[in-house]
DNA sequence: TGACTTTAATCATTCGATTGAATAAATTTT
DNA sequence: AAAATTTATTCAATCGAATGATTAAAGTCA
């Protein structure tokens, strides 16, 4: 039935299964889980509203199985350099592989229409945490920031399991993640209709350039 | 009736009116807009359900009420250095204003718990804006930020109104607002049960340790 | 008295969930 | 291979509970 890899065609559960997980997501980071009804889901899956129970066992289980679909679906792409690469012992090279983490984190959060409903929804269970927020706080969350921790300690030298250096990668995060959250405020500031490559790539080397600059300070401290 | 100023004793309409606001102000800002009934808002505020149509003309009504009492609770305290305190001309004054304005926006964000009903509320709108979002975007946020310009400008050398500084400034207020939102994530990482004083001065040195570094930076590269 | 306010009851709608029948697909038996 | 059987999935209809709103009557206070 294609529930064990990828490799047999998807049978019609599977498709309307993963349908349903597909417009979920988009709701639930949308609207919200309370202001996302399950007649909606179904519409916009094609689906009957019956099949939500069927499938996943109610509304609240399709939360759940929204955020398991993400963390696979990252670490799909993530996991080799979350875990295998080997954190640089090389100061120089550690800095440039934070900056260019980074980056990367910024273009994800920012810009990236692709993953945009999986921002959403994660930040939705980051300020309202349910089942649905440990599954992506232990599939996901922690392992970023455990990386950017070791890595940000090899370019400065501190000790990379410190409160400080947490805190300060969580200064680094919070500075992009900012930007999504606050999407609104910042584009009526700066009247701006929308935040594409231009205004993403402001928004990048200003954070960038602040990273850079706490960790030259922080270097220069203990030379 | 009291509606004029604060000198008349409130009557029972104006007692039940600020107490539903109080009780929509908390329990929209805890559980979101949708996810809170009516019949919850009455009960918490000792009032009937009808009280609300009554006093506001519905649910949606109330929510614009309790952005205009957030307003107007916030500037009464606020407006002195928000308008009528003039930005220093001193580059050296301008930057330790810049870092008292921080400190302040880290405590009421973080610690502060008796505003936390307003940041909670604040942050929900931010995130997903209603005509409530207007009202506190116009009467509160762009204020703010626009004082901060002025002073990091005046600290800097930069031009107040440029991108490059609004973008720099958001910055510094996302470290600090990044605590709040993503409150649950930092205390599961950091092993912590609560984010109280010891913790909250961690996290705010380390974003003013930031900040500095950025300005320093900033300042060093045109002198 | 007369304006303001509270109250209980009721309104139509919408909610998530469940049901049992209908259909499709896979498996077993012949 | 054909028929019979089981399993998996979809579907329309319906459930009781909860929702926001409204109403008419009662209560309150100057």
């Amino acid at each position: 039935m294609g529930k064990r890899d990828g490799q047999d065609a998807p049978s019609s559960g599977d498709r309307t299964r993963a349908a349903l997980i597909e417009a979920g997501l988009k709701l639930f980071g949308e609207k919200g889980f309370a202001a996302t009804s399950t007649r909606e889901i179904a519409a916009r899956a094609n689906a009957n509203i019956g099949s939500i129970a069927y499938h996943f066992g109610g509304k609240e289980k399709l939360r759940d199985a929204c955020a398991g679909h993400i963390v696979a679906t990252i670490r799909t792409i993530a996991d080799p350099v979350l875990e295998r690469l080997p954190v640089p012992a090389d100061p120089a090279t550690a800095e440039a592989q934070f900056r260019l983490a980074a980056e990367r984190m910024a273009g994800f959060m920012i810009a990236g229409p692709e993953v945009q409903d999986f921002v959403q929804f994660i930040l939705r269970e980051v300020q309202q945490p349910t089942r649905a927020f440990d599954i992506i706080y232990e599939g996901l969350i922690e392992a970023v920031h455990r990386r950017l921790c070791h890595v940000w300690a090899a370019a400065t030298g501190d000790d990379p399991d410190s409160e400080a250096t947490s805190i300060m990668v969580f200064t680094v995060i919070g500075q992009i993640v900012y930007f999504r959250i606050a999407r609104e405020v910042v584009m009526r500031r700066m009247g701006w209709r929308e935040i594409g490559p231009a205004q993403a790539r402001l928004i990048v080397t200003t954070a960038l350039d602040n990273v850079m600059a706490a960790l030259s300070a922080r270097r220069e401290r203990k030379p």
